[in-house]
DNA sequence: TCTTGACTTAGAGTTAACTCCAGGTGTTAC
DNA sequence: GTAACACCTGGAGTTAACTCTAAGTCAAGA
């Protein structure tokens, strides 16, 4: 699959996934004999997860690291699992802290909702006065 | 109270807090007859709304445009609460996928977990071999 | 054969949100 | 009164994560 089609299916664009790629954070994408991109089923599964924590917010460095980690083979699925507790536990913090947030927005709308209630009463009596 | 303690008191550097004041996110700063900024109550509670915000990821643009609608007074009121209802509606959708996320973390860190497991058991059986 | 369109690269540019710097002023402690 | 320090301003620099540009290659169709 070139490179177009994979932006299509994944919404990520040509130029984010050459960027990735130049980073590390997806080594080992296939070329053809004229040097064009080929991506397969591998490459796929890795760009889900990547867009997966990249809308989460975990930095790019983190993840190269972590893809550097994995193509070391198994003795380095320790040294995994401490980045992914560590994110996750960066990330659930980062969650409680925008539920905070949200309850605030919900508290001062539904402040605006009243005060929205109010001027249709004062409204309302106006007419009765007249 | 001058930015020096108020960086202190909120977390919020020097830097931020004049920032803020230029991009008009924090209007309306007093002087003292110096031209240095006294800050009052009310700047603290909104540095304190700024920066729940911000945690929360809204952009410092919307803020602005928000701490203007509310310089304009009661007219602005319905345009204010739709402003937090956007909002809203997009932290609830962040915080709903960086829950997914987060379930993806704890189940590739359970999926460590037991390999580690399945490492230590074959150690051991390798203890019992010899 | 020539053009069109998708692909390639290296490297420069963009954006948001700070963060820092230089040069200057005001205030306080001795 | 002078040294040290906090503050001021305008403007430049930084960082992350893209995003774009220019110049070139290659395959397919008229």
């Amino acid at each position: 699959m070139k490179i177009a089609e994979v932006s299509d299916k994944t919404g990520v664009s040509p130029d984010t996934l050459r960027y990735y790629e130049r980073v590390g954070l997806l080594p080992s994408v296939r070329r053809n004999e004229g040097g064009i991109r080929e991506y397969d089923a591998t490459d796929l599964r890795r760009i889900e997860f990547i867009k997966c924590m990249r809308r989460a917010g975990l930095p790019v460095e983190t993840l190269i690291e972590y893809v550097q980690l994995v193509l070391q083979g198994d003795q380095t699925i320790e040294a995994r699992k401490e980045i992914l507790q560590e994110q996750r536990d960066l990330l659930a913090a980062r969650i409680a802290e925008m539920q905070k947030t949200l309850d605030l927005l919900n508290y001062k709308i539904g402040v605006y909702e009243s005060a929205l209630l109010e001027k249709e009463k004062e409204m309302l009596s106006r007419v009765e006065e007249f």
